[in-house]
DNA sequence: AACAATCCTGACAGTTCCTTAACGCGGCCC
DNA sequence: GGGCCGCGTTAAGGAACTGTCAGGATTGTT
């Protein structure tokens, strides 16, 4: 799944590159101005941005240069203006290409892909250890004793929300509605199961669990 | 030092990128049509390829897929056609960027900044080793028991995605994007045929492969 | 125009995974 | 103590997924 911020304040243009970029299969969000660019860039992970340098309140290259500070993502600016000086900066600022307006929506694509392809996934370091097991969650791999262990996708999942967030309660209703979707948050029952299963892979004394626990009523809470 | 290739039939212009490249601190080679630039770009390790589409003796889009046969350095193509086809073609074909005549020369050296920014070190000996197999990444081959392995171009990119990221799981979707687009996420079969031919080639045992894994229900895994 | 290589497509069998149900256990309240 | 509720455990049927093969479509080449 490509997921692409789109940012501009023309509302018809934001439209057209929203239905055009979901045609082609990508995931779009949007934004109208510089701050909630920024805002949806912090909470999304993103593949992509595209954004249109004339905001109504920052600057694009003030917005630009926020962006490098946290996200590597590839940056495609839109521009009105032709003059070299603002490319120079643009590009400078850290943006990838730069296209002015009008373009043609098979150029911006065709950008788009030589871009994509180019972009390695951010792959940062996120490795939990017990004294039992390990889990990578870049490389979705889990090891005991140095051994892989075969984990089922459901049962990925649930570990992972749990690894997530080490030493924090989760709910019965937020592990349910995370892994199999809103609509199961009565399935308890799902849950012993694959409890069941992922101490039985994981933990040295199934009967009394060291880092997979139950808070009876509650939910399950991950302790490293 | 970074090494740039700057391929154009037109002398004078040659001349006039090499000294600009130069006095920003560039390493220039030069080539005046597309035989001698695939030579080139063979015999030397390069940063980027500056890269002319209106050349005397090849079709210039054929020259990018030529070289993007062996070589992933980025490239930057100039061309005096403002067509929105060309462009596409262009970037499709592994262009990285596409600028029209007459450019600008600071905005050129700006693209090539941007270009330069996002590219790993290149052409480093990029070779994966495991027991049966070799693969160089570099080089674009693979070798089992000191014997070339004919892959076709699919196969190639898949494999290629799967080494790059080593005991790392690549989902389906990921894969699916990354060698056929982002539109084809749900043509999981494509994997399976072609994850099959993989295996025919590479892994001793097909029945029971060590190298390249599959996670049902997820996607697949290169293990060294 | 014919050929070769590659890619796509659909079907089948074998395997893995998810769901469901049943039962035992322990704690809690009446 | 008996009944109730929630949790852990296990097993089996069915659904979903994967490996495999072959024929046809497509592409590029001579």
């Amino acid at each position: 799944m490509t997921a692409v911020l789109v940012v501009d304040d023309d509302p018809h243009l934001l439209r057209a590159l929203r239905i055009t970029l979901q045609a082609h299969g990508y995931t779009v969000t949007t934004a109208v101005d510089g701050t909630s660019a920024l805002l949806a860039a912090t909470q999304n992970p993103l593949s992509l941005i595209i954004l249109d340098l004339g905001l109504p309140d920052i600057d694009g290259t003030r917005v630009l240069k926020e962006l490098r500070g946290f996200s590597s993502a590839p940056v495609l600016v839109l521009s009105a203006r032709h003059g070299s000086e603002d490319k120079v900066e643009a590009l400078d600022a850290g943006a990838d290409d730069y296209i002015t307006k009008p373009f043609g929506l098979d150029e911006l694509l065709a950008r788009l892909r030589a871009l994509l392809r180019r972009s390695v996934e951010p792959e940062h370091e996120a490795v939990v250890r017990t004294d039992a097991f390990t889990v990578d969650l870049a490389k979705h791999r889990v090891t005991r004793d140095g051994a892989d262990v075969r984990l089922t996708p459901t049962e990925w999942k649930i570990l992972e929300v749990l690894v997530r967030n080490p030493e924090k309660l989760i709910t019965q209703q937020q592990l349910l509605s995370r892994v199999w979707g809103p609509a199961y948050a009565k399935e308890t029952n799902y849950l012993r199961v694959y409890m069941a299963q992922l101490r039985r892979k994981l933990e040295p004394d199934t009967a009394s669990p060291r880092h997979l626990l139950t808070e009876a009523g509650i939910g399950y809470r991950f302790m490293p």
